[in-house]
DNA sequence: TATGTTTGCCAACAAGCGTTGACCAACGCG
DNA sequence: CGCGTTGGTCAACGCTTGTTGGCAAACATA
């Protein structure tokens, strides 16, 4: 009942690094891959939780659900590039590269498109990734304010199509696109989508 | 409900019309639906029961199990044109046309989506479906042969993008184009995928 | 040492799932 | 009429799921 949490070895900055900080982030990884493995509803709870070693009722005690759990692991943030600062006919090449290199390294994005197709509570979310990232770098760029939200549209259509194909459907051909070359063919249609004259 | 034709008067051709058959139907066009707007896991058998006003344990009966019904209830026949009957710089254009036409009036093609993300059975049978009838059209344009494979797969992940996008997450600006709109913007980037030079 | 808080495991719950088999009501036909 | 086939319901099975509460150690503080 007490608030008291001070602690012996909380010496000025940051809060104490408590000792299930540990299990936290176990099983915050262990999520991840399952979701981006499996989806939402084939990732259990109970396998999360033996892949983390520690017994399901504490991602309950921790996370307090299963969507609590969801959100806390995955919590996006694409960290796209100022493209105020990029040559203007650079722009598409620039957001192709910095995609791929995000899908590439990180298994979150994948969990999160997966969940996307399945839940409704997943594509909700990305939906909110789309306006409140996508669609403020597509703001920089466009020429027409009116066109941006369609602009932006057609450029997220162009590279969740990619990421779909290649990291969660994994069409043969698609995987075997090396990046420079997913590159090259990507970055054109991205540029004329964000700020070619429309059609 | 049955509408039943009497097997008396089965002149003829083909098999009879049994009383079952629109119990048949019923089934499957209840499991499109769910499949199409839940994904596979969520897309229960008694739900679908339900739909078709029978009972779970017909569905057993008739399709033998789950994936049984899925399978039988996503049959999926793309019916891409010949593009040899169209003018070389039309080819794109008469693709996006197509296919959006599908999507809008074809339920299934978004149920083998959902399900291709959640599912490896689904994904392998969107592989399979790339094989068989993307393929051999793109083989019908493409310069080069050997550049037959990836120029295919990039088309697809523009048209699974723009798919995923509209009809599965639901992005407003792209629910929100006309089909023309969409058309207009595409053709250009699956003519260039098919056969333009490569970059 | 004594006390209260963390951290964890265990066993169980209610609900929902796919699936099965027993049973019943029509129907077609001799 | 009687009888086999068909179309259908009902109740249950075994299992997995998310979730909960109790209890035992480990630890921190006094």
């Amino acid at each position: 009942m007490t608030g008291s949490l001070s602690r012996s070895t909380d010496s000025g900055a940051g809060p104490a690094a408590r000792r299930s900080d540990a299990t936290r982030t176990a099983i915050l990884a262990a999520a991840r891959e399952r979701f981006a493995a499996d989806g939402y509803e084939r990732a259990t709870i109970r396998a999360i939780a033996k892949d983390a070693r520690i017994d399901p009722s504490m991602v309950m005690r921790y996370f307090g659900s299963k969507e609590g759990l969801f959100a806390a692991a995955v919590a996006l943030d694409l960290r796209l590039p100022d493209l105020t600062q990029v040559e203007r006919d650079e722009v598409g090449r620039a957001l192709v590269q910095h995609f791929l290199g995000l899908w590439e390294e990180n298994e979150e994005l994948t969990a999160v498109l997966r969940v996307g197709a399945t839940n409704q509570a997943g594509a909700e979310r990305m939906q909110g990734i789309f306006r409140d990232q996508l669609l403020p770098v597509a703001r920089q760029v466009c020429p027409d304010p009116e066109q941006v939200p369609a602009r932006a549209a057609l450029c997220a259509s162009q590279l969740l199509g990619l990421a779909l194909t290649r990291y969660v459907l994994r069409f043969a051909p698609t995987v075997a696109l090396r990046p420079e070359e997913i590159v090259a063919w990507l970055a054109p249609t991205v540029q004329r989508y964000l700020a070619a004259p429309s059609p």
